[in-house]
DNA sequence: GTAATTTCTTTACGCGCGTAAATTTTTTGT
DNA sequence: ACAAAAAATTTACGCGCGTAAAGAAATTAC
């Protein structure tokens, strides 16, 4: 590295021996420019390690290559997990991603829209609250910015929504349960945060009526975002009650699955597949953490790999000017069998 | 609001009746006008929706509000839940923070180093990677931007350090398992990822010392940061192997102890502290998911609160100019008591 | 009420880069 | 080798805002 200190484009430019306006276009896409002047510029750009003032950039640009990764809550390891898959996959095309988390919050979830409208996005990916998001907010949003919805879709927004098959996830472990031991209860959320829930509540209604068993819904109360706590009050209650008709349970998501674990624990009732077991707990999701529970949790899980390629490459099309029709891309999940059903 | 589209601060300063380099002023700090003229824009600002065109403010500001917040692993529930306190703050102090996290790469942990500069951020809040950290691209970046090191230390690097007082952690937890029961045999990974595990397997052996018993580190391989993972596996080994010499058994971390936990699982041995119990397992970090373990895990928690007051409200004297000595600042963590010892 | 002080206005320039237009140079096709 | 096409250069302006300087206006102090 040379010890003089480039401060511009124009300084750069004269080092260079390239034009700025050509070193501009390059900043803008190397590949627009031939291929010896791109060699001229990297060599530079290696020898006084100048990078240009991204604000400066920015500012004139209609559009920037930012892109916003919003999801509802980024403690919870799920969130945690695509996110990071797509913040990946946004550096390798060559964009600049920026994580949000909405942290369970409706009205923080309208903030941080708010805020990156500011950084004019070329695009967002937006896994929304569901229930509780601000209609109003997320559809003036979208409107402007390119947005693709993904994990929970909100009625027809944005370019297009990609997330997993939730009428899948259900029947397909339904199933599975079904054929492997008594026909599972169904625990859910009362009021749950978004609108996946709901499908697998009637996925699992539809399976259990084509297999000739009896359905049984617990819904159990709770708000927010706690889902272990939800999930181990609420099955402290329905087991102290025996609102369990069958010995299985099938859990609407991980989480709840998680809390409904150690609410067996406390309760010292044994969770298992095996003849020793009074239980079967399942997830839904594929939790990062499912694998760790005590016993580890059977699930289906999300794919994680082709939710994260599918959403961002549908955003950079969008992005490139590629308009389609909004689509639903929904993929299957796999189911993960473990020692708790 | 009016349908009148503002475009820039010239049309807001003619609707609003303020002269732009004043209403500039504000933009900068609210305080620095006087309270007539504040209102009378923030009228303006309620009526028309502006808001500053970012990229230009900070384009010229030698110093922005932009505050970045880089932790080693999002995926990591602590860290998430750090992240999310020092998010908080930041926002309350009228900073924009921005959220980074290394994935477990320390050459990422550089690349975003890299990204943050050009930022220009007025400060950066860093809990590095540690052991895998490229010292001297973070030499470097220090240097240059305010910098405030948590959770693990660097040497003396930024402007100070806050974190936990793992001293304490190890010394406070190996007491209470002392004073219960049989004392603790320490499990720890060989080549940990940060100086914190360092200081606690000194600080079990100190206190084994004082209280008279004889010391015994079972540390296990594995590189990365799978805690999880690596106590499981790690914890197989050392239960086959019968390396326990007692029956209480002190993790390094949360994590390792639910990897250690569901190994226990697997070999069929009870964890727990009633006389049924075969073992007794404990962690340390109050990992946001230790609440949810089987049995519930008994750990010595962060004071996320403390922590992250101390380490924004350090960041934010510095910003302001407060120049001190470099500090090191350990915050005292909190037994927790559950059913696993 | 007057002077001192604070705050605001006017004017003006610059930041670093995007980008358009006209021109020149280089590359490509045949 | 020559014309056509592609790419680079020169020139020039603008983006939206920070900020400095000088003077006018409003506030405060006494």
């Amino acid at each position: 590295m040379a010890e003089t200190q480039i401060k511009n484009m124009e300084e750069f430019s004269a080092v260079s021996g390239i034009s700025r306006p050509t070193v501009s276009k390059y900043f803008n896409d190397p590949d627009s420019v031939r291929h010896t002047t791109r060699e001229k510029i990297e060599a530079a750009i290696e020898k006084y390690d100048y990078r240009p003032n991204i604000f400066a950039m920015n500012q004139n640009r209609k559009m920037t290559k930012n892109v916003g990764i919003v999801v509802p809550l980024l403690a919870d390891p799920y969130f945690a997990e695509i996110a990071r898959n797509l913040e990946q996959r946004c550096i390798d095309a060559g964009y600049r991603p920026t994580l949000f988390s909405a942290h369970g919050d409706p009205a923080l979830e309208t903030e941080v829209l708010e805020n990156l409208r500011s950084m004019k996005p070329a695009g967002v990916l937006l896994a929304p609250l569901g229930r509780a998001s601000d209609r109003r907010s997320l559809e003036k949003f979208v409107e402007d910015v390119p947005t693709l919805i993904f994990d929970s879709s909100v009625e027809e927004f944005g370019i297009a929504f990609v997330g997993s098959d939730n009428f899948q996830f259900t029947s397909h472990i339904t199933d599975y349960l079904c054929r492997t031991g008594e026909p599972p209860c169904f625990f859910e959320m009362k009021t749950p945060a978004n609108p996946n829930a709901h499908r697998r509540r009637q996925s699992y209604l539809n399976a259990m009526e084509a297999f000739g068993h009896e359905p049984q819904v617990i819904s159990v109360d709770g708000e927010g975002w706690s889902f272990e706590e939800i999930g181990r009050l609420g099955g402290h209650e329905a087991l102290s009650n025996k609102q369990f008709s069958t010995n299985t349970i099938l859990c609407s998501n991980d989480r709840l699955a998680i809390g409904l674990l150690t609410a067996c624990y406390e309760q010292g009732i044994k969770v298992g597949r095996g003849p020793e077991a009074a239980i079967r707990v399942a997830g839904q999701d594929g939790h990062p953490h499912s694998r760790y529970t005590c016993p580890p949790l059977t699930t289906i899980s999300h794919d994680y790999d082709a939710v994260s390629m599918h959403a961002a490459e549908a955003l950079f099309l969008a992005i490139d000017g590629h308009v389609e029709p909004w689509k639903s891309t929904r993929l299957e999940g796999k189911l993960i069998l473990r020692d708790s059903a």
